[in-house]
DNA sequence: ATAATATCTGAACAGTTATTCATGTGTCAA
DNA sequence: TTGACACATGAATAACTGTTCAGATATTAT
């Protein structure tokens, strides 16, 4: 149905229309763009990582992450809301606490990829 | 010289207070947590992802990135500016014309690991 | 029941960020 | 020189984010 929809010639400056269209192709669509942004904003966070930086070594709870981390337990809870939204953590709950952890070991290996890529420069 | 620098306890819930002592020693430190933080950040945008997966093309000038992303070149180099500043592009000027590409391929691989982590779920 | 503990939640506020707009700089062509 | 083009920059605005605060929920102990 909707496709050959004629949209607008791209004007570009050096290179020919024809090539940009091809590269528009390549163009990481829209919507997995956001989704990917919002994953990496997930990391932008200087006490998330912290707090992820402690899940790596062992799960634990709210209330014992907000006192090695140095925050109020509502901030660290708000973080774990966050964590927990994009999967890189998942919880169990026992009585009154809630365990947290790391979901996967993906994320370790992306943190410490970048903690190296930092290091080099 | 500020060694043994006596901290308040450690008031916990779960864990014991040598226990969260010896965690806080492993926990990342601030300055670094920033860094890291700045570095995700950095790729926590929609925009700066869609030109970056061009980039990982072919190298582009800002005019042109323009066209194919469909954004004002005053935007386009707003964002090639974070992305300087983080050291993911560099450039050449040619004339009028300033051509951006990736400048490494270090962060072309933590791209495709991100994307296809996201394919997974 | 009541109180204490552990966590979560929503509103509010401050700080940050991305875009637009207007303007400035540097390069090329006429 | 003049004008057009490519890009950069700063200010302003709107949207987003992280924290605090007050209060809600749920579990355990008394």
């Amino acid at each position: 149905m909707n496709q050959a929809v004629a949209t607008d010639p791209i004007s570009t400056c050096t290179i020919p229309t024809q090539q940009a269209e091809q590269l528009q192709g390549q163009l990481l669509d829209i919507q997995k763009a956001q989704r990917m942004a919002e994953f990496f904003s997930s990391l932008g966070d200087a006490n998330r990582l912290r707090i992820l930086s402690l899940l790596a070594e062992e799960e634990l709870c709210v209330g014992d992450l907000a006192a090695i981390v140095e925050m109020s337990e509502s901030a660290v809870s708000h973080q774990l809301r966050t964590l927990k939204s994009m999967r890189l953590v998942s919880y169990r709950k026992q009585g009154r606490h809630v365990f947290y952890r790391l979901q996967d070991h993906h994320v370790l290996h992306l943190y410490q990829a970048v903690a190296e890529h930092l290091d080099e420069v």
